[in-house]
DNA sequence: AATGAATGAGGATTCATTCAT
DNA sequence: CATGAATGAATCCTCATTCAT
């Protein structure tokens, strides 16, 4: 039961945030559309601002295990790359607080948000490692230094990561991270 | 000197709200960076909200100007059109303040945000529509409805204006904007 | 304890009102006098002006009650009526805040003064239709439209309303009142 | 000149606080309505709350003008008091301010209040003794103490001097009126 | 565990008054 | 003299957080 409650807290303030952001949204509005009492939001969590790094934590979980299930649907490394990055543009839409906790500015200074920032950069750079170490064990990829091509891929997507955002055809999307990953594959495919 | 300290007002506060936002900047910090009294804020202006409008009055206008200037600069119609986007781009990275006010949700039902998304919606159709005008006059474009050709450009265009903001190198927003703009002059160029 | 609280809120602004007005009252004040935290009675009340409202509201009520209390003690008609108008005069000199709430011209436009001072008057007629009413079935009075005399008897009370409220002396108020009665019963008492 | 814009200050000012009370009668609506520089204003004043007093002062003056005017028409001492009540409940009614300095209070405790309300106190108690010396030469009244005997005329007008104020016919106030005369002549006029 | 009453720091805004021009 | 820009104290209200029950 009493996960079950932190999970309505968190689910509840999940939608205030993404529609009134972590300052518009009040404790009272959280615990009057969760049905339960303010203090009792105080049981689960210490603050307004861990309720909102809970839902980011939970959105970002989210998001890394779609990642990983469209990782592991593919088997060419060139396929894994594309699938990686698409899936990650389509749910950003959706994942509104992750999308502004890692862009907006007044969350900068919050700890909790630098963190996250920083694990979400290296987690990309070992997703894209790993691509990258698979298509070199299959003789598919030619790179010298893994961990630093990743780190330029990550760093080349970084853009791409806020674009679209707003556009809602995936099949523009699609286009557009295609003609991306053609310059940047022609840069790491084995020539023969 | 009586517009230097509206001026001083403006420019501060647009750093802060860039910095902050509208809501996490406070009148006391205005005044304390602009080193003036919190009530002569008040002089110049009614409430928070309306130092937020000028400032995105400002950066609107400026945005205005700069593409203006960017399409006057160019002869042929398609170098305009590529102009309009590329300048737009280019500007909203630094015009964060008028970014945000086109997307916030929080920001929505301010009436004064309301008309400025609505107005800059119809500037740039009105701007699209001059362009096509010319090209068709100059015989280079073929268009049956300019108005209705021009809302599709920029409902197409929609997407890209948020895109890139984050992106430092403007070659791959060039780059970008090219391949967008290739499909999309494909359609309304004359055949010959 | 909870109703303790409120109650102890309006006794204290009933006090702070009467001595300075809504306006000179602050809720500081208040706070202080409850000996509260100002945040504490936001819990109770939407805005200073709802307090005075329901200070307004319990001295109407009190006044009602007295006035039923004065009307039922009595059994003539004629004595009835003159209970009503003794038991208002007596209690609107301790009532203050009733008082100008019915009078100050700054109060006019809050729409709860706009109410209660159309209830006030409304509450008034039913009263004295009431006793007119009592002294018609028992062929004491005589009146051709009790609706209509009713309301010309408590406009022409109006002037007294009002009068009299500074007078510390009782007997001076009934002689006055009693003065007033005379021309007025004379009016629609039955003729034998 | 100077008189002139002083003035107009006061008279402006007047109307204001007939409307609003001097709390809610702010400068910069004093200075808009008499179209003048807001500065200007504590050229000729030095505080909000002078204005008021001089706009106290003002009416009192007229007041006491008119009571003088309205004594000196008349010749029986009688007929003289009752000019001088009469007068006063008849200007009353315009003279709102002065009304409500004598009575609001939340200004009980600005010293020139104060003054003033002893000062109309005094004043009353003079003009009466005078009205009743006259009688005494006259051979009309009989009074052992005149100072006393104002002292307690005045006093028992107290409650008639506040009211009626909101009384619109003069008719009825001037039948009050005789009817309290009449009491209080019967004990100081001459038996024959 | 659950509640909601209580708190007080913090923020927007008003306005009488001062002062340089 | 006249002005109105500048000021900051004062005030209402909000809201995250605490705590007694």
């Amino acid at each position: 039961m009493k996960e079950d409650k932190k999970e309505i807290i968190i689910k509840v303030s999940q939608k205030l945030f993404a529609r009134f952001g972590l300052l518009k949204t009040t404790v009272d509005e959280i615990a009057r559309l969760a049905r339960i009492g303010k203090g009792t939001i105080y049981h689960y969590f210490t603050s307004k601002e861990e309720i909102f790094a809970e839902v980011i934590d939970k959105e970002a979980q989210f998001l890394k295990d779609k990642i990983i299930n469209a990782i592991d649907g593919e088997t060419a490394p060139q396929r894994k790359l594309r699938a990686f990055i698409l899936t990650k543009m389509e749910c950003l839409k959706n994942l509104v607080n992750y999308y502004s906790a890692l862009k907006e500015e007044y969350l900068e200074h919050y700890s909790f948000i630098e963190k996250l920032r920083k694990n979400n950069f290296e987690e990309e750079i070992r997703i894209v490692m790993m691509i990258l170490q698979e298509g070199i064990n299959e003789a598919i990829f030619e790179v010298k230094n893994p961990r630093l091509t990743s780190l330029a891929i990550v760093t080349a997507l970084k853009g791409l990561e806020f674009s679209w955002t707003f556009e809602d055809s995936m099949i523009e999307i699609k286009k557009s991270v295609d003609n991306l990953l053609e310059v940047l594959l022609k840069g790491i495919e084995k020539r023969t």
